[in-house]
DNA sequence: TATTGTTATACTCTATAACTATA
DNA sequence: TATAGTTATAGAGTATAACAATA
């Protein structure tokens, strides 16, 4: 298990680079969703961290053009913070390439695998 | 899969503040091995990152006494990593506190964590 | 000449505390 | 008075480049 996870680390960071993004800005891209803007108070739970830091992280990603604030009608305290088409597009190819399996996983047999899918869904009731 | 890594993520920075470590310190000791100490450059292979890096990394564990720098005989520009005894401690600790099954899967049935646990045996080739 | 680890530099992430504007 | 987000600050991680000692 932690080997699965320690993998998953390198290849975490693959990714990231490899789209020039830095950690943090790749799982906000990852936690924005495209179809419904949220509060910057949301984002900073799923980062697990400060609402302070979540400023500088949508600042780079709304310079590089992939997000976007926005006022929310009923407090206008808020922040919503919404994924633009560029970002959408981007968030896109970024979620396949995490997705696609570790090496050490699609190296097993199909029986394998597909009984891995099946209790990691039981684990996770749906991905 | 993913919502499995998202979850250990969260699990992984508690125990890092829990030992009052930086996420990279966690990583570092859990690299090192108590009984081999191995050169700098070995480390920041397993922390995917530059040499540079890793001195401040081993600066501050060192300062917390859990590590400790030595020449290596063989070749006088190499610095080995060894783990203290406190350090050792701590480790065994950490590790101990990592192993704990992750909610989602320690909540499956039996059946389903001793297949899981055979996959990933196939898959890692013994962890 | 090449390599190990360090130092210098610049940028990002992080938490904390103080601040602004709302509520 | 309390809350959402920002700003200020300080410490840590990161990559790059330049450097010392050694090979």
């Amino acid at each position: 298990m932690q080997g699965l996870l320690q993998s998953s680390r390198g290849r975490f960071l693959a990714v990231a680079s490899e789209f020039e993004l830095s950690p943090p800005q790749v799982l906000a891209l990852k936690a924005l969703d495209p179809e419904r803007p949220v509060p910057m108070s949301e984002l900073a739970c799923a980062l697990h961290c400060d609402n302070s830091n979540v400023t500088g992280i949508v600042d780079r990603l709304e310079d590089r053009g992939l997000v976007e604030r926005r006022g929310a009608p009923h407090d206008r305290r808020v922040k919503m913070l919404a994924v633009t088409q560029a970002g959408t597009e981007v968030r896109e190819r970024l979620l396949e390439r995490l997705r696609d399996a570790p090496p050490a996983l699609a190296a097993l047999s199909p029986e394998d695998q597909r009984a891995l899918c099946d209790i990691m869904r039981r684990a996770l009731g749906r991905e």
